[in-house]
DNA sequence: TATATATTTTAAGTACACTTAATTTAATGT
DNA sequence: ACATTAAATTAAGTGTACTTAAAATATATA
């Protein structure tokens, strides 16, 4: 499969899993920088492929082999940012970068030698999980969003869901990562900000990165 | 640059480098495993680009930027080699085949990172000399050819020039790799292959491994 | 329900990296 | 020097992954 389909079908799993709702056309030529014919094209050529269901006019959706395919470049992905990140120290916008070309080029082989290597790790730097050799992913222990922790409630950080590039910046300045513990100050309504204790320092998380928070809660 | 364009432009290189001669479009062809027709396009677009010098019905040569971007690729390739083999004890065939991919998607940075891992080595895994991030490439001592070495002399390998593809799996077989010793017994004339005593075995290699083995004398 | 708006698709065209087949040019032998 | 042969080039065409612009279809609103 090409770097094209592999991208197709890698976005076309994550924005189904990550939103829960049916994709339009225009979302996905945006978010591949593309344009909405490029994305018709795509799709009947998927569909040829059987990796895809569509019918002009109607929403795409995955078909089990197209699943499968995506959780395994997904899983190259996942593996390539811990490498990049915890061995090579790479800071995470660069490590993002570089997944998304070496992920395509990455063979079976490699890619398991790649986990061995890692240790076989269950999540990635993020808190989402590792998918299987054989396409599967594990189920995810059952999550809280940070905008709805408490005031005066320690939680540790689960997963974090990045989606925009501008926020790797934000969640590498605040060393925000899985299995940190947070406590939960304040939060203010208007913005969706929050006031938190991190590392035994106060400070204030925006918005836009509260959203993304998902924790454990207890376990100190 | 291209994927195609890389991977021209770094066999021009290591044709006109190893086999100090003037390559026909043929040959490279051949190589490329593109028609004859590709390498007149590849070379009239490149030339337009300023990385080689070409004139219709001539020889083709790198010019000096040719020269660096084909050792950029080249400290890629050899960085990638290492890593796959000394890290993740990958077999040396399928270490080819992977770093010939995952070399035309490493960024600098990347690469520099992967070098500095792999504590800034001198030599890849064949003892050809990794290129400076400049693109410049080291002085390699002098070496003699192994079937030039005389019966009863002790030598180290310290190159192997690996050209065909079947020979990975001799090299990796005999275990020769720079740095091995190496005691000459005899040479048969007929084939050229050699019988001589590495790790205190006795063992004949054939005269296409004899070829491609360069040794450094003395220094037991 | 009709219409305005937005989305999606189709049609036509581009760049890249090839291909095959025919032609041109160069090299070689006598 | 000239014909033969081999190599390189040109010409025309292919598939992929796009593009823009126009047409078709949905959707949302009055």
């Amino acid at each position: 499969m090409s770097v094209s389909t592999e991208n197709f079908i890698k976005l076309l799993f994550e924005m189904g899993v990550a939103e829960a709702r049916d994709i339009s056309g225009s979302q996905l030529a945006a978010r591949l920088e593309v344009s909405p014919a490029a994305i018709t094209d795509m799709s009947r050529k998927l569909a040829e492929k059987g990796l895809v269901d569509y019918t002009p006019y109607k929403v795409i959706r995955l078909t089990g082999r197209g699943r499968e395919m995506a959780l395994k470049v997904i899983r190259k992905h996942r593996l390539w940012e811990l490498f990049l990140h915890k061995v090579l120290n790479m800071d995470l916008e660069a490590v993002h970068v570089e997944a998304e070309r070496l992920e395509h080029q990455t063979s079976d082989e490699l890619t398991n030698r790649l986990d061995e290597f890692l240790g076989f790790p269950l999540y990635d730097l993020y808190g989402e999980p590792i998918p299987s050799q054989e396409g599967v992913i594990r189920e995810q222990p059952a999550l809280v969003a940070l905008e709805r922790v408490k005031p005066g409630v320690k939680v540790r950080i689960g997963r974090i869901q990045v989606h925009e590039k501008e926020i790797f910046k934000m969640v590498d300045h605040y060393q925000i990562k899985p299995g940190t513990k947070i406590e939960v100050l304040r939060l203010f309504d208007i913005d969706g900000s929050m006031e938190v204790k991190i590392k035994g320092e106060k400070l204030i998380l925006p918005g836009v990165l509260v959203e993304m928070i998902f924790c454990k809660e207890g376990k100190s």
